[in-house]
DNA sequence: AGCATTACCTGACTTTAGTCAGAGATAAAT
DNA sequence: ATTTATCTCTGACTAAAGTCAGGTAATGCT
C-alpha cells in the first residue's frame, strides 16, 4: 500500500469515483451521456462533426444518431462545410446555447463545492495541475498565437513572475528589451504557445530584427510540466519557424540563474558567443545557424 | 483557463480519459466491464455479496445476474454465509484467481508504465497523494487495528520520520519510551489509524498504564491529508475508545516543535500539566479528563 | 471522364446496463 | 408461533451504447 504503483492505484480508484459523480450529475439533465458529450463538445468549439467524433471515439452511425437527437430536440443545427459539401459542422440553436450553459454551469459548481471544501487551495491546485500535465503529456500540442492573445499574455506573466524569483535582484519587464509584439507574428517572427488541453504550459517566442538574424526570446516552461522534454520541443518548432520564414541564423541571450535553459542550448547546436545586446538581465550569449 | 475552476476542470478532463483507457484495456479480457469490477471486488478481498453490491452501486438483480455470469466461467464459487443463510458470500476459484491476477496485471502494467514515462517521480506521487486525499476526504474510514498491523507500522514509520525532520536533534525511537504493542490493544488500551482507501493517512495510540491514566501517543496525521480536520477525528476516536475501557483521565506528551498539535490540544479541552515522565523529547504535557 | 476515396447517413442488428415486481428462503421482532 | 423484515434470485422489461453493411453525394486523382 506505500510502494508506487499501488499509490498509482489509489489515486485512479478516487478519481474514478469522482469522475463517475459528475457524469452522473449530466444524466439529470434528462439526456443520455452520449448526447450530453456531444452537445458539450459542441458548445466547446468543435463544430466539425468529424473532428467531434474523433475527439469522442464515436462510431460514425452512432455520431449520426446523436446529432439526429439533438436535432430533434432543437438544440442544434448543422449544414454543410462550406469547403468540402461532404462535411458537415454543427452550430448551437438558443435553446441550444442555454442547455451547454446549463452543463457548464454543473461542471463549475461542481469544481467550486470542490475546491470550497478544502484548504490550502494553491497547493492542492498545483498538484493537480502537475498531474494533469503527466496524464495529458502525449497530447501537448504546439501552436502558432498572437503574442497578444489570452494564452501567449498568460504564458508570458508567468514567465516574468518566474524570473522575479529567479533573479536575485527581481525582474522588471520595463528595464529589459520587451520585443514588440509585431516582430514575434509572422512575417516577421512567430510565437509559438504549447497548450495542454485548454491550459498553456509554456511558449517560445521568435523575433525578426534587421540584423540578419532573428533572436529566439520568452522561452518558458510551466513548473507543472517540467522534465517532459517540453523545452527541447518548443525550440524545436521555433526553428521550424525561422526555416520557413527563411531565417538562416538565430541568436538568444540567457542568463546563468537559468541552467537548465544554458543546458538545453549547448546539447542542441547552440553556441556561445560574446554579448551582442545591452539588455541588462542577460549574461550569456548564443548564436546557431540553420 | 487560468482560474481555479478552469484548473480543476482540466484535471477532471485529463483523468476522464486516463480512466477511460484503463477500463477499455479491461476490456481487452473478453468480459463486460461490469463483470470485470465485479471480480476484481472479490479479488481484493469483497467476499460478501451484499458488501460487493453496495460498493459497486449496483442493483441487487443486476449483481445477481453477474455473479451468475462468473459461475458459468468458473471463475467463482458463491455459497451461504455461515452466520446467515440469506446472505452469500462468494470466492475465486483457481481460474478466477488466475483471471483476478491478469486484471492485477494490467492495472499495475499501467502505473509502472505511467511511473516510467515521468521525471520526478517522487514530486508526481506526492501530488496524486494531495488529490486522492482532498477527492475522498468524506470517506476516510476510521477502524481500530492492531498496532502490529502493516497499516499500524506503516503509519509509525512515518511518524518517526517525520518527527526526524522537525526535531533539530533528529528523533530515535529507542531514546523513547516506546510504547509495548500490548499496552496499545484492547483491553489495555487502543490504536485507531485512519484510511483513505487502502492507504494509512493517519493514526493515534491510546496506551493503557498502572498510573490510573491512559496516555494518547503517536498521534500523525499525513502530510497529504492535512487541513481536513483529521487530527481532531482522531483525537475524538481515541477519547471514545478511552470511554468504552472506563478511562476517566488522559494525558499525553509533545513537543513544542509541533505547533499544531499543541493548538489542536489547547482547543479542544485538554489542560497543560507539568512534566510527568522523563522520556527527552517531549517539552510540553496536557491532561483531559473525560 | 471515369474511378476510387471520403464524409456522413440509414437500417438492422447485438450487447451491456439498468429497472422493477415478485418469489423463496431465512432471520428478527412481537 | 406468527408476522415482519432482509437477502438473494428470476423473469420480463427498457434504454443506451455500440457494430456493421450498405447507400448517397461530394471530392480527388489520373
Amino acid at each position: 500500500m506505500l510502494d508506487p504503483v499501488s499509490r498509482v492505484r489509489r489515486f485512479n480508484r478516487a478519481v474514478t469515483s469522482a469522475v463517475g459523480a459528475l457524469d452522473h450529475s449530466f444524466l439529470g439533465r434528462g439526456r443520455p451521456l452520449g448526447a450530453a458529450r456531444v452537445l458539450n463538445a459542441i458548445g466547446h468549439g468543435r463544430f466539425d462533426v468529424g473532428e467531434v467524433r474523433d475527439y469522442l471515439g464515436l462510431d460514425s452511425g452512432l455520431m449520426s444518431r446523436l446529432l439526429r437527437s439533438l436535432e430533434d430536440e432543437g438544440l442544434i443545427e448543422t449544414q454543410a462545410h462550406g469547403d468540402d459539401a461532404r462535411r458537415r459542422v454543427a452550430s448551437l440553436t438558443r435553446a441550444g446555447k442555454r442547455e451547454f450553459a446549463a452543463y457548464e454551469a454543473l461542471s463549475n459548481t461542481q469544481a467550486e463545492s470542490f475546491l470550497a471544501r478544502n484548504a490550502q487551495v494553491e497547493a492542492l491546485l498545483a498538484a493537480m495541475d502537475l498531474v494533469a500535465s503527466a496524464l495529458t503529456r502525449d497530447r501537448i500540442a504546439l501552436a502558432e498565437m498572437d503574442p497578444r492573445s489570452d494564452e501567449a499574455r498568460y504564458c508570458l506573466r508567468e514567465y516574468y513572475a518566474e524570473l522575479g524569483r529567479r533573479f536575485k535582484q527581481g525582474f522588471d519587464v520595463s528595464l529589459s528589451r520587451d520585443p514588440d509584439a509585431k516582430d514575434m507574428r509572422r512575417p516577421r517572427g512567430s510565437f509559438i504557445v504549447a497548450m495542454s488541453d485548454t491550459l498553456p504550459i509554456g511558449c517560445v517566442g521568435l523575433k525578426g530584427t534587421e540584423h540578419g538574424y532573428a533572436e529566439i526570446k520568452r522561452l518558458w516552461v510551466a513548473p507543472s510540466a517540467r522534465g517532459l522534454g517540453l523545452g527541447k520541443r518548443l525550440m524545436d518548432a521555433a526553428e521550424n519557424a525561422a526555416r520557413t520564414l527563411g531565417i538562416a541564423l538565430l541568436r538568444l541571450d540567457t542568463n546563468s540563474a537559468l541552467p537548465e535553459a544554458g543546458q538545453l542550448y549547448r546539447t542542441t547546436g547552440w553556441r556561445e558567443i560574446p554579448r551582442f545586446n545591452d539588455d541588462p538581465y542577460p549574461d550569456l550569449f548564443f548564436e546557431k545557424r540553420l
